[in-house]
DNA sequence: AATTTAATGTTAGCAGTGTAAACATGATAG
DNA sequence: CTATCATGTTTACACTGCTAACATTAAATT
């Protein structure tokens, strides 16, 4: 016999949310369906969450957690340049793994993260994950390590989107030389392509 | 006495689209209010966009054409530094001021470019002219030149996504030294930023 | 010039959506 | 033991994309 209450759906329903959002896009996450999935009734989930953005940020914080996780060093000791690429390789690579969610985490489906606290707070560990590792790289000021936090940020951000649209065009035409042949040695090679990115932002 | 034939209802719904789009984002945008608008039946803009994604490949393709203009380079002399530190302004400015139709140019809202030919072809105008630009800079392989383009694309359209992202949070917060003011460092100096990070790409 | 055809518009309707309001149930605090 | 409150349900509204069947008129063909 089903109980009344489910006991715990808000958990569920977060979780659900990540695994379609990640499967079909956020566009075609319904609160509906996420209750039929979760065999409860349709506005059950209100209970929950205030509106569906509410439901949004709690998909998009999930991925900054991972996110922030994946481009986490784990040393004390002093960081180098390669490190600073693997971080960047490890975000690229997360993008594109989890392209719907990631969508989700710099779109504009959530307007203003400042809303909804656990999601500005697992966005600036991201961020704060990467300042740290600048910090143990050369002994730059607060204002130079952001500096340089929000370049590197901009450029893996950038080529994300960017090896993204390609790729897709890609699958449709493919050229000897070009945007979308190039796009795809760039990404067989992050580490070299980032490795060489870098030197221009470390030494400044 | 109003006829039966509008005469002019697929450009006139385009460009009620782009007004809508960029001032409510496209996620707003509705093909009735759309036919509503242009004082047309809820279905008549189907006979002139198969479907929703169709209407936003051309508003989209608008959002190219203007970026293409904007980063053009009207000269057959020869390209220098500052001329690309022009072209990235110009184009991170539209990504800022248009950034409702720049969501819908580079978000996946219109899966696959290579369905509406249009749109591919003024996304690659956009990509052309930058590749013209960087060929005119120095006489390097196409390879290089792809390489180059990808890299300077890159950097802009993540800035655009970044700047935005933390310009949203800002408006609530303000913090003194961190991501939010030094992305408003940034963004107030444009030209002087890319004007170091183009150091390295040029001189590879 | 008359007639066929194709383009463009309308009406009606389906299935799906987000969300609000009123009500039902049952866990928990007094 | 009872009152309260979190959580679930039912019903309903306004909106959406889209299809099918029909109406009108411009353009092409004879």
């Amino acid at each position: 016999m089903k109980s009344y209450h489910h006991g715990n759906l808000k958990q569920e329903l977060i979780d659900c949310a990540c695994k379609l959002c990640e499967r079909d896009g956020y566009t075609k996450l319904s609160i509906r369906s996420l209750a039929k999935e979760s065999g409860v009734s349709q506005t059950a989930p209100y209970r929950h969450f205030e509106t569906k953005e509410t439901l949004y940020a709690s998909v998009a914080t999930e991925g900054f957690k991972k996110l922030s996780k994946a481009c986490h060093i784990d040393t004390d000791k002093k960081i180098t340049k390669k490190h600073l690429v693997e971080i960047g390789c490890n975000y690229i690579e997360f993008g594109l793994k989890n392209a719907n969610t990631y969508d989700l985490m710099f779109g504009t489906a959530v307007g203003n993260f400042a809303e909804y606290p656990e999601l500005l707070e697992s966005a600036n560990s991201t961020y704060e994950n990467m300042r740290l590792s600048f910090s143990k790289l050369a002994s730059d000021s607060d204002e130079v390590i952001a500096f340089k936090c929000i370049t590197l940020w901009s450029m893996v951000h950038g080529l994300v989107g960017i090896l993204r649209k390609v790729q897709v065009v890609g699958d449709d035409f493919e050229e000897g030389v070009g945007p979308i042949s190039t796009a795809s040695i760039i990404s067989t090679n992050l580490e070299g392509y980032l490795d060489k990115a870098l030197d221009g932002l470390i030494q400044s």
